[in-house]
DNA sequence: AGCACGCCGACT
DNA sequence: GTCGGCGTGCTC
């Protein structure tokens, strides 16, 4: 019998490693924590990956098996790697095959060799240069390509034909047989020559830049600070030139939504080096290479949302995280992570610098900042061309609106388009009304499945469940007193298009949100429409203010913030502060700054007025204090059981027994809210509850949860239901 | 999560 | 008689 055993985490839901006997007669000197293998795990073949190598085992030896294969001779995995994966298993109560499923792409995890397909590089032959366009009368593609390859002086790899509408391989596999064209494989990383920086940091970026360039062998947190057109990206650039300079890597994390194809060739453009990307629109195989190819350094920059902070690095020199407040890094499904926090153990462990930038930090970094955890670079001077907006409150009481449209904010845009200038209105919710109620006796739309109501989407003629999806027709009578007496309650981007298009008949009137844009690519056609475009009106949701500069835009208006300002969400108020600021730096040029007009009913609002007034840091500050007034995050910690089953009776049982297991538990400094019913019902058909958990210590929440996790495992009624724990979550009630 | 085992109702 | 419903138990 061997005298030593693998301790396996198999790709599993479960909260346990599993140990497993080497391969009969192996040596000891085969196996190494990070190998991937195969095991046969009850009455299935699964792929693991080793963590540990023990001694000693409390499974009986009936019991243990010897694993089917060892599928790496070299780890892949790096014990820096498996630190950091069991750290966020641990962290947030995840089972370790959850974490190893998002670290690891799919083709690795499905045991897949680790091999690099190396690119195919083309060029053109002595005998291909010698030729001339008329050798091509007959065959316009090879022409093409022969003037592609001829206007390049070093090999190129195939994405130089990216940009063809047609499958060049056949053409090119001709001239290839004909001698015109040779091809080699890449072999070492093909270096282009950057283009000149365009740019001479002003002193604000300066400062910045050696303050982090004096760190680069060590862990810390830089907070970049830097309001909107302050040139954050131009810092950025000039640290990974001199990190890939050293022969380091860096990762750069990204929003879900700043990640396009054009910011990638900007970066690509600017930086003498390979850059390989990773989001959620790559197939499989790319994003393994991407991963492989950070992971033997045969590429210097990762570029990735956040998924990619997981990814291994041969030479980790630095971590970047862009507009770091943003909530797409929290992952809200499955093992729910928060990849900015998992970026700075990552960079801990690596012992690298990490930047966090924002124009609106979030508060916990603010707050980290004030703890002297992080150290804070401001960049208070806008760059050239960027102009200084306006923020103007127009108070709405008293006033008589048209739909929630005041009579101020309907005049400035009609001077704004009588100038030939572009307006944008920002309206929180899609469809046409969020509620509808009978006059006659108060009955409103509510989602039989969810506890919302129903939203009004006129133009498809719906009722429909923002939360699971239901839809209904509109009824023509209530449904309760079978009057016709029905009316629409509150607004949408819909209502909002409906009302602008009485004011302003002969106006385009654009209207973008989640409906509008439901086709690929709808989104991105119609802001270069309105980027080109003279006066005209664009309504639309929050995903108007990401990532898009309109030039044109010199008025925005916010038609209704009251809501933002009292919402259960107690991140509410830094979200609307986000999202003032973000549209407010995104209108407007220059020569022509943009104006911020916000309707609202509350215009002495503290917190509002601080934002206006002083701007965004200061409101932050504020908002920090009023957040430990309350014993919020990042006063306070808090984690959400979350549960779910078909049958409601079914979650109720097992919230009765977890209560009945807490009294059990010792609750030093633990407080536990609910059973509270969760609106957020993704999936149709489930009734979803959750339980908040909060102490004012980390340590007493995390040994609370480590406690109970295993129970809740062991109860009966736990069987019947789904529960998951989500550990700093971004919603609580 | 899967997947088997096992014990009850309705069916060619 | 058996096919298949899902309650219960287990995975080194």
């Amino acid at each position: 019998m061997s005298n030593f055993y693998l301790n396996i985490a198999v790709d599993t839901p479960l909260y346990r490693i599993f140990d497993y006997l080497p391969i009969n007669n192996s040596p000891r000197s085969d196996y190494q924590a990070g190998q991937r293998v195969s095991v046969s795990f009850g009455r299935r073949q699964k792929i693991g990956v080793i963590l540990n190598i023990s001694s000693s085992t409390d499974i009986s030896k009936a019991q243990l098996k010897p694993i089917s294969k060892l599928l790496d001779a070299e780890p892949l995995l790096s014990p820096e790697d498996l630190t950091l994966y069991k750290w966020a298993a641990n962290y947030y109560h995840s089972p370790i095959g959850e974490v190893f499923a998002q670290a690891l792409p799919k083709q690795l995890r499905m045991g897949k060799e680790p091999t690099i397909k190396l690119a195919t590089l083309y060029s053109l032959s002595q005998s291909g240069h010698a030729l001339d366009e008329t050798c091509f009368n007959r065959s316009p593609r090879q022409r093409a390509l022969w003037q592609q390859l001829k206007s390049t002086a070093n090999p190129v790899d195939r994405h130089v034909f990216a940009a063809l509408d047609w499958d060049w391989r056949a053409p090119i596999n001709s001239m290839i047989k004909k001698g015109w064209v040779d091809i080699q494989h890449e072999d070492a990383p093909a270096l282009s020559p950057p283009e000149a920086p365009l740019f001479s940091p002003n002193s604000e970026q300066q400062a910045a830049i050696k303050a982090i360039s004096k760190k680069q062998q060590a862990f810390q947190v830089f907070l970049l600070d830097g309001v909107t057109g302050s040139g954050k990206t131009e810092v950025y650039l000039q640290l990974i030139q001199q990190v890939i300079n050293n022969g380091k890597q860096v990762l750069i994390l990204l929003p879900e939504i700043t990640l396009t194809p054009q910011l990638a060739e900007r970066f690509r453009k600017r930086l003498a080096t390979q850059m390989v990307v990773s989001h959620s629109g790559l197939n499989d195989s790319q994003r393994s290479q991407a991963w492989l190819r950070i992971k033997k350094g045969l590429a210097n920059i990762l570029l990735g949302t956040r998924s990619a902070v997981f990814t291994p690095m041969n030479a980790p020199g630095m971590i970047i995280m862009d507009e770091e407040h943003d909530p797409s890094f929290k992952q809200q499904e499955g093992f729910r992570y928060s990849a900015r926090n998992v970026a700075i153990m990552r960079a801990r462990d690596y012992n690298i610098p990490i930047v966090l930038g924002s124009a609106t930090p979030s508060l916990e970094s603010l707050h980290s900042v004030q703890q002297n955890q992080f150290t804070h670079l401001v960049l208070t001077k806008r760059t050239a061309g960027a102009s200084q907006p306006v923020i103007r409150l127009l108070d709405c009481r008293h006033q008589t609106l048209d739909n929630h449209l005041s009579p101020s904010l309907l005049n400035a845009i009609k001077k704004t388009l009588e100038r030939n200038e572009q307006v944008i209105l920002f309206v929180n919710r899609r469809g046409f009304a969020p509620v509808l109620m009978c006059h006659r006796c108060g009955w409103v739309g509510e989602c039989r499945r969810c506890d919302s109501r129903l939203v009004i989407h006129k133009e498809a003629h719906l009722l429909k469940c923002h939360h699971c999806g239901t839809e209904h027709r509109i009824p023509s009578t209530c449904p309760s007193c079978q009057e016709a007496e029905l009316f629409p309650l509150g607004l949408g981007t819909e209502r909002v298009e409906e009302t602008l298009n009485s004011h302003f008949p002969n106006t385009p009137i654009t209207r973008i949100d989640r409906d509008s844009t439901r086709q690929k690519d709808a989104m991105q056609s119609l802001i270069n429409q309105v980027r080109q475009g003279g006066g005209q009106i664009l309504v639309g949701t929050q995903m108007l203010a990401k990532g898009h500069h309109f030039p044109n835009v010199t008025l925005v208006g916010i038609v209704d913030i009251d809501a933002g300002l009292f919402s259960c969400d107690f991140r509410a108020s830094e979200r609307m502060a986000q999202l003032i600021t973000q549209v407010a730096g995104r209108a407007g040029r220059e020569e022509k700054p943009g104006r911020v007009l916000i309707q609202t009913h509350q215009p002495e609002h503290p917190l509002l007025n601080t934002l206006i007034e002083h701007g965004y840091a200061r409101f932050a500050k504020e908002a920090l204090a009023e957040r430990q007034q309350a014993q919020l995050p990042p006063y306070h910690y808090h984690a959400l059981l979350r549960v779910n089953a078909v049958k409601e009776q079914a979650v109720l049982n097992f919230l009765t027994d977890v209560g009945h297991l807490i009294s059990n538990i010792q609750l030093t400094s633990i407080q536990i809210l609910g059973p509270v019913p969760a609106p957020m019902l993704k999936r149709a058909g489930r009734f979803r509850y959750q339980l908040l958990i909060e102490s004012p210590q980390r340590k007493a929440r995390h040994q609370f949860l480590k406690s109970l996790l295993p129970e809740l495992e062991k109860i009966k009624s736990s069987r019947q239901v789904r529960w998951s724990i989500d550990v700093d979550p971004i919603d609580i009630f």
